[in-house]
DNA sequence: GCTTATTAATTAACACGTTAACAATATGGC
DNA sequence: GCCATATTGTTAACGTGTTAATTAATAAGC
């Protein structure tokens, strides 16, 4: 057996992990960015941001929610969502308030302002996500949703 | 539970793109999150952020590359590889200089340190990721790679 | 050769991601 | 009721993402 060789006699290749351009991390960010692309100008037009949109258009569909349950939903961390809500808020699209059950939780609930930012954003952004689906091959989106929750459930 | 009560008269679902728990944007950052939080504790351990280990892994990987390529490769914008680069290099695991031919660019070459940090994590990486891979199974890793990629590129 | 346009990189400004620490409130055991 | 503990949300500190503006250097047009 020959004498074992220190770091800096291998070749790199041998330490690196794989080839970066097949890792599921660069992957999964490229695909994201190149989605988004396609929606970020439609946001940006309508003065939001992706994470802004997705917790107004929670809070119209699921009525009031606390912030964890947001957090939850969004798939922000609190402390992000700490610093959107207090934006959406000083903009007037949403209203909060301290449940009367449980001091700690702070309900979130959409105003009005925040329904029109629905009514002006959200037939655009469907409009976006069809033709995105429909290039991409609607049946493909499904499959690829499906593969993408396993690999994030895989460790529960 | 959800019974959602409508802010306004409008039902929200007419206005809605679709169902938030099936968009891709949403799926992918999950997924992503999901893979990340894999590897983020070892990278902390060693006092890395994933983006910086990307960018001295291609350097191991490239030689030396210029900030543009290096962008490119690593999937990185211009402004926060700025601040990167000046990070590690402060750090002592790569060195930077002008480009003789092209006073613009500017030639990023890893260091001794850098190559010791490739080392240390490379392995611990890889093994991340292999176990990865058979938890979720080879063949979907690569089907799931060509079906992210093809996605990436649906605009091309 | 000189002006103009283009390109590479940086800086600035703002928003978000991430971890840790913290304050306020609830809960459970006694 | 009182205390230790747990939970909710916030703040702090730092790194990154994003767009726009800026600087330095090269390339193109004439």
């Amino acid at each position: 057996m020959s004498r074992a060789k220190t770091p800096t006699e291998l070749g790199p290749d041998a330490l690196l992990p794989h080839n970066t351009r097949r890792s599921l991390p660069i992957a999964l960010l490229r695909a994201r960015e190149a989605v988004m692309g396609h929606f970020r100008p439609m946001l940006a037009r309508h003065e939001i941001t992706e994470q802004q949109w997705r917790v107004i258009r929670i809070l119209a569909e699921s009525g009031k929610v606390d912030a964890s349950e947001m957090a939850d939903k969004a798939f922000i961390l609190a402390p992000s969502l700490t610093r959107i809500i207090r934006s959406l808020e000083e903009r007037g699209l949403i209203t909060k308030h301290k449940d009367a059950d449980d001091g700690r939780r702070v309900l979130l609930e959409i105003a009005p302002a925040g329904m029109r930012v629905i009514a002006d954003v959200g037939p655009e952004s469907r409009a976006i996500y069809d033709q995105l689906e429909a290039r991409y091959g609607h049946e493909r989106v499904e499959v690829l949703l499906d593969m993408l929750d396993e690999l994030a459930t895989l460790g529960d």
